[in-house]
DNA sequence: GCTTCTAATTTGTTATCACAGATCAGGCCG
DNA sequence: CGGCCTGATCTGTGATAACAAATTAGAAGC
């Protein structure tokens, strides 16, 4: 494991049990349709199985887990429709965030956004795949939070979560724009001169690239995890 | 207690714990603002704190209950900004699954939430509140399941048991259409006839004027609470 | 009479234990 | 050699107990 106890979360094991799974999810450490089990993961993080039990059952309310019948939580398979359902909501409720982020947002809330883009493209092209999955995260929930919408943000982090499992085949890929064309910075530009039409459309255009790219390899990943 | 045992959910008790506290906060048997005690429920249901411990848990995961800093689930107090969030993301997350809904569904749907419509209209004029309120919401779900798409029923799930623990103050309103005018007629003709736009429109109509009511009696609601 | 300090109680958290259902291995029978 | 049965192990669930933090109640002091 990476730190002798998972750090983060509060002075709950439970939290940071499950701000921990979280990540690792994020960082596919988990594969698509493997199951996670009590003792193993309370065995590995030092802790008994009831805290743990708590955060597997709190991510299988956000739907980043799935519970099988015989009560067993394991990694969602996506399918090809569940993928696009998750792709579309995300579209729709992210493009309504940038939106109203571009309404309500001041100079520095775009020079923050701008910052995190640059350390995920620093990330990126140095070649640190985890951080730079954590920081393109950033980026998005940032966006929710300037739209000033928590209950928004919720649900956003949520699908989020659940195709974040794929996040990795990401990394393995080619670039998917150039630099200089990443939607992102047309987000950017959208909530720094309040247009908030060409905020929405930029999210809503970087979600699609994401969203395309990762159904075309899904064939491949779910094969992978099938073994 | 209704039953002796909260009868439904299936063979494992914190299922079915979660499965009753969601209904007694449909049923706004707990009012905004109170604290839910682990032990007071454990007692009150016949079973120890664990279960009860994980149902409360995956409620606050859901939303429908808010997590204090003092570790402590109590039912959340809804801001006016609040519930015109929760509202405004029902009406464009229920309005796409009403207009995916018309296109796809089969003349038997339509007959199937005209069933639940009637039923709701009768609990309605008997007074039979409770009833009144379980059946609306399964008009609401029933029309997101016909959508075909389960990611967005979960997530108006979510929302509407946030807004749950109000749904008594409409009880004690007076009606808010004339039975003959009720949205759910343009919503069951928009999915009878595959008109999209009309079970769209009609749906958020029908969301849009539930909101505003509430939102005038929310004063008066929050005050009822802070006792 | 009101505030404040302290002690008793309450409340949530976690670990441990006991149990039941599922899973898997090995061996037996066909 | 293969299918099926049986027992050992694994895995999740629920109850209980011990602990710590927080809240409350009561009494003392102003």
């Amino acid at each position: 494991m990476d730190a002798e106890i998972p750090l983060p979360g509060g002075d709950r094991i439970a939290a940071r049990v499950h701000h921990w799974l979280r990540l690792q999810l994020m960082r596919s450490r988990f594969r698509p349709g493997e199951k996670l089990k009590l003792r193993t993961l309370a065995e590995e993080l030092g802790v008994s199985p009831t805290p743990v039990r708590e955060a597997l059952g709190r991510l299988v309310s956000e739907g980043a887990l799935e519970q099988l019948d015989h009560r067993s939580a394991r990694v969602p398979l996506l399918s090809d429709e569940r993928l696009r359902e998750v792709c579309e909501l995300r579209a729709d409720l992210e493009g309504k965030a940038a939106a109203r982020a571009a309404e309500l947002a001041k100079p520095q809330d775009a020079d923050r956004l701008a910052a995190i883009h640059a350390r995920m493209s620093e990330a990126r092209v140095a070649g640190r795949s985890p951080e730079m999955l954590v920081e393109n995260e950033r980026f998005h929930m940032e966006v929710c939070t300037l739209a000033g919408m928590p209950v928004l943000l919720r649900l956003v982090e949520s699908l989020w979560l659940q195709c974040g499992p794929l996040n990795a085949a990401l990394t393995r890929m080619r670039f998917l724009h150039r630099p200089e064309e990443h939607p992102h910075h047309d987000v950017i530009r959208g909530i720094r001169e309040g247009d908030s039409a060409l905020a929405r459309l930029a999210i809503q255009r970087d979600i699609t690239v994401y969203a395309d790219a990762l159904i075309r390899r899904l064939p491949e990943i779910n094969v992978a995890a099938r073994e």
